[in-house]
DNA sequence: TAGACCCAATCC
DNA sequence: GATTGGGTCTAC
């Protein structure tokens, strides 16, 4: 007799994309737990057990001579628990099918660094671990009157142990541990977050709250989309839904959009659910996203909070899926395996029966097309103070040769320093918003007007005055600019263009008693950020210029200027999203401004006046923007009228990638059959050549999911027979091409 | 002629 | 992905 465990082996590569078989002779082994096996020539891997062990009541030896194959053994269980249940399993395999990848890889972006089913994750941290010891249930037989016995007495009947630090009789501890009366266990230390909690203060619904909240309450099949603005008190709405769930026993899962968001919402769910809330991101240690995960396993947090991973969160008993801001990009990965923690959880919600929430001012297209077609139900919070203030809006045409004065900028129009000028005299605050770091996006060569490109991926390179280093925002190559030559072999170089550090230097000098703050990824560090926020909140700073990341989430009440200075740059993206983003991006940002008692003031330069979706998400009219975009995406036959795949073909030589190309695209035409699947390319991407390696692209458009599924399946017997060429598949892709 | 280097093949 | 074994290259 002996146990048929089905072993995945952890290795990302598609030719171990199956289950191998290994032998335990021992109960104890379940799905969901890793182990060590030997495999190949290597001695000790990590695997990962996908079902629970079979029975098998004949003996090894028979069954090795019947199926005609060697077994062997399980060498050791590494989990003394199953990292991931049943329903994780099931979603797990789901996902590869769906995402058309490998089991192994899907799993590997389920679990922290630590518990992942890979042999570098057993060198990692294993959390951190404290001391405690227990009875062993042996009744005591030693000398009666000594301090061993009173010890004894003492700690005999604590079941739940006690920590080895505290006992201060070292001696009399050390002989019972040594007479087995007691034994040492390390258990894993759960630091809870230090968090400010806000008092635990009780809220009301308002009536337009309880009407949502109802609905939502009343309709637990259905996947709610909650549409109200900022200020509408979606809050209030997620708390008592969580509040409703965890009194019915269910858990309950809370996805935001970025880290910096952790703060708020967690204080918020803090100080209603204290100790039964978890904290999971990539900010978090090694150690503590160990001690998280593990809090979570036991069913000690039944209440988890994160950014888009969190969504694997293996909470018991799901009841409850939120996603906050649910129109914002950072919950697709755009990385394999390209995963949408929005369509993830509606494949949990499957599979746990869990009922999901979408909140968000401006939702995805997708989404609110869903909620129009009746397949989500819309749920409108109306707005629960007055009318937020109309805002002053004014657009700039940079075509006009009278907007600006090249003698003194040719980014700032001259509107802007008049606003800018008011803002100031005012005691006000401003935003500047410039979608691009670094000084210049392009560093020309003064002899022959070449500019310099990056040898790796051959686009122009982006020169940064602050570390004086030529940088390709694609690949991680980085050059001084000071000792950098020409092809001509000039050494002349002229900065072309405008990014944050020469926006802010054009801010400086014509401003120079203002205090200004910059802010963008070059700045590192979470902390700094932050400071830097923080900072601005505080008043200590006139104006804050800065890409993206300064136009969500935060309020500053003070701020009454918000100016973009190159609004419309992101909608010559080559995407079918471009127009969704810009929407985005320019009404979150525009929300930046008369937050508090004043007047807010948007101004908008661009050298496409005319726009719409400019104009729109200045005055931030969602509904017109939905409608004029549906309409384009049905014309152009874009999502949500069609799905799209994108194969992302990947290769070191030049001549390989485009072969490859060809090979796929007559490979999937071979297969397509009776499918209605529209193939397109291979085409050129974009950037076509990034970090030394060449990239093809082909587009897939269809109706069916899953014939797209069916057909992309023919992919994995193509990479197995051609391991110089990656390819990457991309479902339900942000972008038509990178 | 050993060891460096590269490539293909295999893995219950 | 890791390892190995076998082929070829290379330097003293």
């Amino acid at each position: 007799m002996f146990f048929l465990v089905k072993v995945l082996i952890g290795r990302a590569v598609v030719s171990l994309d199956r289950p191998f078989d290994y032998y335990a002779k021992e109960e104890g082994i379940h799905a969901g737990m890793r182990v060590l096996v030997s495999f190949g020539h290597s001695e000790k891997t990590v695997g990962f057990v996908l079902e629970e062990p079979v029975k098998v009541l004949s003996s090894l030896e028979d069954y090795q001579k019947e199926k005609q194959i060697r077994l062997s053994p399980i060498q050791k269980v590494i989990d003394s628990q199953p990292l991931l249940g049943p329903g994780l399993i099931q979603l797990a395999k789901d996902m590869a099918s769906y995402y058309a990848t490998d089991l192994i890889k899907v799993l590997n972006a389920f679990l922290p660094p630590s518990l992942k089913p890979k042999d570098s994750a057993l060198k990692k941290s294993q959390g951190r671990f404290i001391d405690y010891v227990f009875p062993t249930g042996k009744a005591y037989a030693g000398k009666k009157g000594t301090n061993i016995e009173k010890l004894y007495g003492k700690l005999a009947g604590k079941k739940d142990g006690v920590r080895l630090s505290s006992v201060s009789a070292k001696k009399s501890l050390q002989k019972l541990i040594e007479d087995g009366y007691l034994e040492v266990r390390k258990i894993p230390a759960n630091r809870i977050p230090e968090m400010v909690a806000s008092s635990l203060r009780d809220f009301a619904l308002t009536e337009s709250q309880t009407e949502a909240y109802k609905t939502i309450v009343n309709n637990p099949d259905k996947v709610a989309l909650l549409k109200g603005v900022t200020g509408s008190g979606k809050t209030e709405i997620y708390l008592s839904l969580a509040k409703k769930a965890l009194e019915e026993g269910k858990g309950v899962l809370v996805l935001i959009p970025e880290i910096a968001l952790t703060d708020q919402m967690a204080n918020r769910f803090y100080s209603f659910f204290r100790d039964t809330i978890s904290i999971l991101n990539s900010s978090l240690s090694d150690n503590r996203r160990y001690e998280e995960y593990r809090r979570i396993v036991s069913g000690e947090s039944k209440i988890v909070l994160g950014t888009r991973s969190a969504i694997f969160a293996p909470v018991e008993n799901l009841g409850l899926i939120i996603i906050d801001e649910e129109h914002s990009n950072t919950y697709k990965q755009d990385t394999s395996p390209f995963y949408d923690a929005i369509t993830v959880a509606l494949m949990r919600k499957d599979i746990e029966k869990a009922q999901v929430v979408l909140g968000s001012a401006t939702p995805r297209i997708i989404d609110n097309a869903r909620a129009e077609k009746g397949l989500y139900l819309p749920v409108v919070l109306s707005k629960r103070y007055a009318a937020s203030q109309e805002k002053d809006l004014i657009l700039v045409d940079m075509n006009l040769p009278k907007a600006y004065d090249p003698a003194k900028s040719a980014l700032i129009s001259k509107r802007l320093f008049e606003e800018i000028e008011k803002t100031l005299s005012n005691h006000e605050q401003a935003m500047v918003l410039i979608n691009r770091r670094g000084y210049a996006p392009m560093f020309l060569c003064r002899d022959c007007h070449m500019v310099a490109t990056c040898p790796n991926c051959g686009i122009p390179l982006n020169y940064h005055k602050r570390s004086n280093e030529l940088l390709c925002h694609h690949c991680d190559y980085r050059a001084s600019a000071s000792s950098h030559q020409c092809q001509c072999g000039g050494k002349e170089f002229m900065p072309l263009g405008y990014g944050t550090e020469r926006a802010y230097e054009d801010l400086k000098t014509f401003f120079p008693t203002a205090r200004i703050l910059r802010l963008d990824s070059d700045i590192t560090g979470n902390e700094r950020r932050h400071e830097i926020l923080e900072s601005f909140s505080l008043g200590e700073a006139d104006i804050l210029i800065g890409t993206q990341v300064i136009a969500k989430g935060h309020d500053f009440p003070n701020v009454t200027l918000a100016a973009m200075l190159d609004a419309d740059s992101s909608l010559r993206l080559p995407s079918f999203m471009a127009n969704e983003e810009t929407f985005d991006l320019v009404s979150q940002f525009v929300g930046r401004s008369g937050r508090g008692s004043k007047k807010g003031r948007v101004l908008v330069q661009t050298y496409c006046p005319k726009n719409e979706v400019l104009s729109l998400a200045s005055k931030q009219d969602y509904e017109s923007f939905y409608q004029m975009e549906m309409k384009e995406r049905r014309q152009f036959q874009y999502p949500p009228f069609v799905y799209l795949a994108l194969i992302i073909i990947k290769a070191m030589d030049y001549e390989r990638c485009t072969d490859a190309s060809f090979e796929i695209k007559n490979l999937l035409l071979s297969r397509v059959g009776a499918m209605r699947i529209n193939i397109y390319g291979p085409s050129t991407p974009y950037i076509p050549h990034i970090n030394g390696r060449y990239y093809r692209n082909i587009l897939l458009k269809y109706k069916v999911k899953e014939e797209a599924s069916e057909l992309l399946k023919v992919l994995k017997v193509y990479r197995m027979a051609n391991k110089d060429v990656e390819v990457l598949i991309d479902v339900d892709p942000g972008t038509e091409g990178i």
